[in-house]
DNA sequence: CAGCATCCTCCTTGATACTG
DNA sequence: CAGTATCAAGGAGGATGCTG
């Protein structure tokens, strides 16, 4: 976040936001819980659940919080009982996704890569 | 690292390897010494800690040693009085470098995106 | 169903001092 | 110059229990 990015950035003088990205992007679940908004779409909060298996109910709710703060995703209720809530992504989450793609070729070829080393 | 990954990743049977990669390049330091040796090359210790103000010695030499176990890194001695050092980056390093340019661009758009909200 | 509150543990980072 | 070693602190993340 840019507020308090002179604390944990020390990329000098806005040269490069790498570290930016990285501070949204970071954090256990994050990088999944995007990924799968932004390959399968609205979800609400127990189908995330369940597809980021082993996510505790308390940091799927916590990192979801500060993707919704950050404006990276939306969080709609619809005032139900039972109560149901919905997470999507914004116009600035989707534009993660290819990069995420990049990550995962990425990785896959690291995989692979190691096992030469 | 994919031998402990089951300990802190959460993608279900290899279907994705985005947290291959931010393993790799998660850690206060390690975006910006990748991103510093693929802009400006090869570099000495001592450089590489004038180039990231703000870094302990521990710390450089900590992620540093990282990411050449991870094979992201090389680093060559060059056995004299006083001791030089240089570390870049591998090919597989290399490949790492046009994803950071997409984080950046998102990274600096993430900035104005902030502004209108 | 979708949370919040609490407590607790471990890991990352920081500070500092010492060395070939 | 380029480290290693040690100690300490803070925060991220996990476990569990309680609600509208």
């Amino acid at each position: 976040m840019p507020e308090d990015r002179t604390n944990k950035v020390s990329c000098s003088n806005y040269r490069c936001e790498i570290e930016v990205a990285l501070e949204i992007i970071s954090g256990k679940w994050n990088a999944l819980i995007l990924w799968t908004l932004g390959t399968e779409g609205t979800k609400r909060f127990s189908e995330l659940k369940r597809s980021l298996s082993g996510v505790t109910q308390k940091m799927l709710t916590q990192q979801l919080r500060t993707l919704e703060k950050h404006g990276i995703v939306t969080r709609t209720i619809y005032p139900e009982v039972p109560p149901v809530v919905e997470y999507s992504l914004t116009e600035m989450g989707k534009r993660l996704i290819p990069i995420f793609k990049d990550l995962d070729i990425w990785g896959k070829e690291f995989i692979e890569y190691r096992k030469t080393l």
